[in-house]
DNA sequence: TCTATTAATGAATTAAGATTCATTTTATGA
DNA sequence: TCATAAAATGAATCTTAATTCATTAATAGA
């Protein structure tokens, strides 16, 4: 959780006692992390998680309210972190088109090195709930829905350069975007699912997850057609 | 449930009693699919589903073994339907190019007319769960990984044709292409999902799902470039 | 019409696991 | 060191809903 500057920042500025709770907080979430990761949030008990992060069972309740918040707490602040990430990054890169494909590697990259938060997302997020309506899914949806924006507005510059076409929409291209690489992400994610976090290693066709943003960047821009 | 000309053919060979029992059997079926569309597995209580069968509980149990048994069944049924479908309206088309335009259009045509399988489909089997080992994932794993490996000859044999690129994995492309087609099918299912069944209406963009299939097949073949 | 057989019913039972809270342990500071 | 407050514990409780099964109703054949 206290992963990146802003936050070091913040916990500066607490009281010893505000960061020692802080502390055991950000055990249990990433106990959770892990069993979520692992059994899916139906199966995973509370006793699982306490187990894991080594507290007892009614610790959990002392940080969080119920199991949903704790669920919802971790995708929030973890996902929070793939977005300010990937933003980081892009505004950095000069034209729309590098920018476009810096938003592949460094999605990808992210996921690479967050293994267990990346099953996750990759269970919950995909998962198109707009439908039910419970706690989780809103939460789910309005985060993907707000990742897309961001995309879109990209497209839009990228079409205002002139870099991509502009017959089509900016929000359906975005959506197209995002979901290529989740396309990506699968085959490698299946045999990668065998065991342990999916980090770091090379996978079956010898590429690492960030090796392959070339190939959607090039699906992307050329499609499939022969030449 | 009894939908195809197959099945038909089937029902007239039973006595008086096994059809009877099929079509109870299939009450359930569509009172389930419907229940389960609108609340998500988890959610969706026997209970409820008998209700909207207008059975008791128990006689749930006298069709199906558990819960789970009922939505695999369910998930099997319709899946094996919409693959059969899709399947039979390609191998009617003439070349690898028709073919492809063919397999979108068509998907989206089923998922169209099939408004609560739908919703299921997609809450469920879009869920990357090769993660995680109940039988329900499992189930729902093979079967998308049937489609793909299917969507994957018709790719190989584009390629062979000299339609599609042949510098790309035609399995890769083809989870490419299946993410595509949900890609786009998003931003409609969110509209859709506001009451009802999504069938028929004419979207928010005034296009229904099937006239979408042009602008995939466009972005699959021709990517985003601006020319 | 009258059994016997088969099917349907839904109240009662189980199961699983989330949540509580009285008790115990640990930390603080006088 | 001791008294007090804060934190942690985990067995007991509560919930929810799946599953069972003794009872009732429907059906079929004599």
């Amino acid at each position: 959780m206290s992963n990146n500057f802003k936050e070091r920042l913040e916990m500066a500025a607490l009281s010893r006692k505000e960061r020692d709770r802080r502390l055991r907080r950000d055990d249990i979430l990433r106990a959770a992390e892990h069993i979520f990761a692992i059994k899916g949030y139906h199966k995973a008990s509370i006793q699982d998680i306490a187990k894991e992060a080594q507290y007892a069972v009614g610790t959990v309740y002392l940080y969080f309210k119920d199991k949903e918040a704790l669920y919802i707490t971790l995708f929030e602040e973890k996902a929070q972190g793939l977005f300010l990430w990937v933003r980081d990054k892009v505004s950095q890169a000069p034209g729309s088109k590098e920018k476009i494909r810096v938003l592949i590697e460094e999605q990808l990259s992210y996921f690479e090195s967050n293994g267990d938060f990346f099953k996750i997302y990759f269970s919950e997020r995909v998962n198109y709930r707009w439908i039910i309506k419970d706690r989780i899914s809103q939460k789910t949806a309005e985060r993907f829905l707000r990742h897309i924006d961001y995309i879109a507005s990209l497209m839009k510059a990228a079409q205002e350069e002139g870099v991509i076409r502009s017959d089509i929409s900016a929000k359906r291209t975005a959506h197209v975007l995002a979901s290529m690489i989740n396309a990506t992400i699968f085959p490698w994610l299946r045999q990668e699912a065998g065991k342990g976090a999916p980090a770091a290693r090379s996978g079956g066709n010898g590429k690492s997850l960030k090796e392959m943003s070339g190939f959607i960047l090039d699906l992307f821009f050329n499609g499939v057609k022969a030449r």
